[in-house]
DNA sequence: GTGAAAGCGCTAACAA
DNA sequence: TTGTTAGCGCTTTCAC
C-alpha cells in the first residue's frame, strides 16, 4: 500500500489538488461543504501529508534543532521539558541531536540539522582540551540566517549570538560563602573536562571567592579535568593517601557530585563529618541519597523555556536584537554539609 | 546570505547539476579529478545538501523515528545510547518523541514522523488505563510499508509486530524466589500505572511467583495504579497506619522505587530493617542512595542496540520475518534487602 | 470558489 | 564521462 498523496484526494472527488491542498491547511477560498467532504476523504484514506515536499515549497519546517553535549546527563532531562513545553504548544518539533562532547560529531549533527531545513537550533556548544570547537561553523549557520540561540555553553569572546546561561561564577562564590559561614576554610573544587565554558567560569569563580573570602588556596585541592567523571576517584584516594583531605569539596557537576559520595563510601570517608560535599545540579534522588546532598540549583527547565521563546521570536518576528540572558542559581540546603562552627562549640 | 543549492555549485563551475549530485554522492560516472574539483568547489560555498529535496526525490530518509513514552525517565537515556550506538555507525540519525503516555499525542508524533518520511519507526507503545491505544494506526503504519520495531512494550494479541522485550514476568518471579530465600513470606508489590504492559507482566509474574512458592497473597499489598508515582507515599502510609507492613516491597519501576526510598525516610521506616525494598531498574545512583539498592536490571542498552538492529535489517534488507526478541533481568544485589534467616540465627 | 501551471532542490533514467 | 530531462508532493500565483 501506498501512502496517500493530496492528487489521490483530489482525484477520489474529482477537483484540482490545489483545492485539497487549500482546504486541508484551513485557507479560505474554499466553500465549507467542499472542505468538509475533502476532509473526510482525507481521513478515510489516511492522508498524512508530506514533510518534504511541504518544506521544499515553503522553505520552513516548523522543527527547530536542539544540541546537547551528552544525553546521559540528567541536566537535559528537564531542559528539554522546558522545551517541549514552549515548542508543542506552538506547533513547533524538535531535532535532538546528541554531540557526546565531540568537536567532529557536533559538526556532523549541525550539518544534518541544516540539511533537514531546522528554522532555528538551540545549542549548546562543545570545546574541547585542545579549544577545537566549531564556532565557524555557527557562524556560516547564522551567516544563511538561521537563527542560533546557546544555552548553558557560550563562546564569551562572541557577542553577535543569542544565549541564556547561569551566573556559573556566582554560584561558586555562592557556595564559597555558605561554606565560609559554616566554618570551612579547607576548601577544594573537583572540576570536569577543561575548556568546557562552565567549568572554567566555575573554576574562575573558585579562585575569585577564595580571594574575595581570604581562604588560602591548595593546588593540591584543585582537581582538573576530571573526565570521564571516574577519575573523580583516583583523585580522591590519592588526597587520602596523602593526609592532605580538604574539609569540604565542591563539585562542579551532577556526576562528579555522585562520583565524590560513591568514592567517599569506597575509601570510608565520612561525609559531612570527615568531609563535606556541595554538590552541583539538584536531581531528584539528591534527597534520597545518603546523606541528602546540598547542592547548587540551576533553573534548568527556565532555561529551556526562555531559550525556545527567544529562538521563536527570532524565527516568527525576524526580531535582530542579540539578547544575553543570565539566570542566578541557588543553594538547595540538605545534610552534606558540616557546620564546624557548631562542632567547635561542643 | 542564502543556502547554496547544487545549482549554484554547477554554475560556478560551469558543469551540470546531475554530474555535482553524483559527485557530492560518491557515485561513479565523474572522473576523480573534477569531482575533487567539485567537493572543493561545495565546501567553498558551504554547500550542506537540503533533505527535503533529496527526501522527496528518492522517498527515504535515513532517519528513524523513536517515540518513549516519557523522556525524563532514565530508562531511556541507556535505551537511546543503544539507538545511536547502531544508528549513527550506519548513518541514520533518529527523530525523538515523547508521548508522555498519552495516546493522543503519541499519535500527534507518530503522525509528524510519517509526515518526515522515516524510514522505519522504533515505538513503545502507550496504553491507556481504559484500553485506548494506538494500535489501528500501527497498523495502518506497518500498511504503508514503514516498518516497526516495538520495546519495551508491546501489544500482547498482535503478532505481526518485531519486537524486543525483557521477560517481565520472570524478572518479578526472579525477584520473589530471591526474597524467598532471604526469609521474606510477607511481600508486597507496587504498581504503576494499570493497563500498561509491562506493569501488567509484572503483576502477573508476582502472583504466579507466589503460588509457585506457596506465597499467601495479600491484596493490601498489591498497590495497583501508582501513577503519577507520587501516590507510592499514601499508599505507604496508610499501610503503616494500619500497621499492616509487609516485609518486603517489590518496586515495578525506578520512580517507584525512589518514591519508596523517600516515602520510608519520611514515614520513619527503617530500610532494610523494617521494610526490605526489590527496586526495578539499575540507575547509577542506586548505588549510593541509601541504602544501596538491590534491584532487578534490565539490559537497557541492549534493547535499543538490538531493537535498532532489527529495524535496520528490514529497512535495507526487506527482512520480512517477525522476530520477537526476549531478555532476562538480572538482580544486582545490594543492601536493601534483609536477609531474616540469618536475622533469626542470631 | 475552483483549476491550471510553475517550481522548490534534488536524483536518475536516458542520451550523447 | 557528462548533460538533458522529468518528476517526487506540495503550495501559490494567476486565471477564470
Amino acid at each position: 500500500m501506498q501512502k496517500t498523496t493530496i492528487k489521490d484526494i483530489a482525484k477520489a472527488l474529482n477537483i484540482s489538488p490545489s483545492t485539497v491542498s487549500r482546504a486541508l491547511n484551513g485557507k479560505n477560498g474554499v466553500s465549507e461543504k467542499l472542505s468538509v467532504t475533502i476532509r473526510e476523504k482525507a481521513e478515510e484514506l489516511g492522508y498524512v501529508g508530506n514533510f518534504a515536499a511541504r518544506s521544499l515549497k515553503t522553505s520552513q519546517s516548523k522543527t527547530i534543532g536542539v544540541t546537547v553535549s551528552d544525553i546521559r546527563n540528567p541536566f537535559f532531562l528537564d531542559f528539554l521539558k522546558g522545551v517541549d513545553n514552549i515548542l508543542f504548544q506552538r506547533g513547533y518539533k524538535f531535532l535532538l541531536t546528541d554531540s557526546g562532547e565531540n568537536v567532529e560529531k557536533e559538526k556532523i549533527y549541525l550539518m544534518w540539522l541544516i540539511e533537514h531545513g531546522v528554522d532555528g537550533i538551540l545549542a549548546s556548544p562543545v570545546t574541547e582540551r585542545d579549544g577545537k570547537n566549531n564556532l565557524e561553523l555557527y557562524k556560516k549557520i547564522k551567516n544563511i540566517s538561521i537563527p542560533i540561540v546557546f544555552y548553558d555553553r557560550v563562546f564569551p569572546e562572541e557577542s553577535q549570538f543569542d544565549s541564556v546561561t547561569v551566573d556559573n561564577k556566582d554560584s561558586i562564590i555562592q557556595a564559597l560563602k555558605y561554606l565560609y559561614n559554616k566554618g570551612h576554610r579547607k576548601i577544594g573544587i573537583f572540576l570536569s573536562k577543561s575548556g568546557i565554558y562552565t567549568i572554567e567560569q566555575r573554576l574562575e569563580g573558585f579562585i575569585e571567592g577564595c580571594e574575595l573570602l581570604g581562604i588560602k588556596i591548595n593546588e593540591e585541592w584543585i582537581a582538573k579535568d576530571l573526565f570521564p567523571e571516574e577519575k573523580t576517584y583516583d583523585k580522591l584516594k590519592k588526597l587520602k593517601k596523602n593526609h592532605n583531605l580538604p574539609t569540604a569539596i565542591i563539585a562542579t557537576n551532577n556526576k562528579i557530585t555522585k562520583q565524590l559520595i560513591s568514592a567517599s563510601k569506597k575509601l570510608n570517608i565520612l561525609i559531612p563529618n570527615t568531609l563535606s560535599i556541595m554538590g552541583y545540579d539538584d536531581l531528584t534522588e539528591n534527597e534520597i541519597i545518603s546523606p541528602p546532598i546540598t547542592c547548587i540549583k540551576q533553573p534548568v527547565f527556565e532555561i529551556g523555556r526562555i531559550a525556545s521563546t527567544i529562538l521563536l521570536g527570532k524565527i516568527e518576528n525576524d526580531e535582530t536584537k542579540t539578547t544575553k540572558i543570565v539566570l542566578k542559581t541557588e543553594i538547595v540546603e540538605r545534610n552534606s554539609i558540616i557546620n564546624l562552627n557548631k562542632n567547635t562549640l561542643n
